[in-house]
DNA sequence: GCCCAGGCAAACT
DNA sequence: AGTTTGCATGGG
């Protein structure tokens, strides 16, 4: 990876075949809208960012300076990892060779712990659009202004002394109590997100779900997606998709330190291609 | 209208 | 201990 400032943007090249598109709009990040003309436009720790992907793969990052390139978005968009290496991994595995073929710029986002906790407990048996909709409705009237109609996503401290009724406009439904009771026990320190990091997965994991409304798969992607827990592995959609068709013998012990990076493969897999558990899909651009 | 959605808690067997 | 049901809302 290299990249410069040109003219007020940066531009970073060499990026191992990362696919923006791919990366946010796989459901793992609910913070960033395409602009309509390719690009895309977001928040990402308190930072805003319009971005586009030039035709030779490039990233063009807009009104960015190399010191947030360096401290935050090549650590945001997981720049830094070896995906080849995991990719390499993966297709060990023949049942995980088309998953690991179908989107291979895919990259697991590392955004902000509590925004992560936040958007997955709203996340919680809803849709993609929805919830993107519920996060923004909840940045603009509690975040504060960064301009463009961006706005950072509100610390906790900012929503622990709301009531559900405050948030009656986020149109969140049930899950508005569960935001509330994660954002009170973040806000008086009876749940350390500092803590959270330096944990072993599963005592964290068990941290998490003392919340009324975490269950073990949003706590699971709170910690792959904002914790850099990359051994968490979201279990449900696991149970779920039926992938535990694919692996018989559960889960491949050789790559459960990285459980949640793989699930991310098999997850936008399944996803985009539906049905690819009975026949396999080939990559996407390409035809069969 | 109908079914479903990156689930979870409470109420059941 | 495992299974079923209700939950709020809106996208397709």
């Amino acid at each position: 990876m290299r990249y410069q400032a040109v003219d007020g943007s940066l531009l970073a090249e060499d990026l191992g075949g990362f696919d923006l598109a791919a990366t946010l709009q796989c459901g793992q990040c609910f913070r960033f809208r395409p602009t309509g003309d390719g690009g895309f436009r977001g928040v990402g720790r308190d930072l805003p960012l319009t971005v586009r992907q030039l035709p030779g793969g490039a990233l063009l990052l807009e009104h960015t300076t190399p010191l947030q390139f360096e401290t935050v978005w090549a650590d945001y968009f997981d720049l830094r990892r070896d995906y080849a290496a995991l990719r390499r991994r993966m297709e060990r595995y023949p049942p995980l060779a088309a998953a690991a073929r179908f989107s291979p710029g895919l990259r697991v986002l590392n955004q902000d712990g509590w925004e992560a906790l936040a958007t997955f407990i709203l996340s919680q048996n809803n849709n993609i659009p929805r919830i993107t909709g519920i996060v923004e409705r909840l940045a603009a009237g509690f975040g504060r202004s960064l301009g463009d109609g961006l706005y950072t996503f509100p610390a906790a401290a900012d929503l622990a002394g709301l009531s559900c009724e405050d948030l009656a406009p986020l149109r969140a439904g049930f899950r508005a109590k569960y935001l509330l009771d994660a954002a009170r026990r973040v806000a008086d320190g009876s749940l350390s997100l500092q803590q959270l990091a330096s944990d072993d997965t599963p005592t964290a994991s068990g941290r998490l779900q003392a919340i009324h409304g975490v269950g073990p798969k949003v706590a699971s992607c709170a910690l792959l997606y904002g914790f850099g827990h990359c051994d968490a592995l979201p279990v449900d959609v696991w149970i779920r998709r039926g992938l535990d068709t694919l692996l018989p013998g559960g889960f491949p012990p050789e790559l459960a330190d990285c459980a949640g990076l793989v699930q991310q493969f098999l997850f936008e897999y399944v996803r985009r291609c539906p049905g690819a558990l009975d026949c396999p899909c080939e990559p996407a651009g390409k035809t069969r």
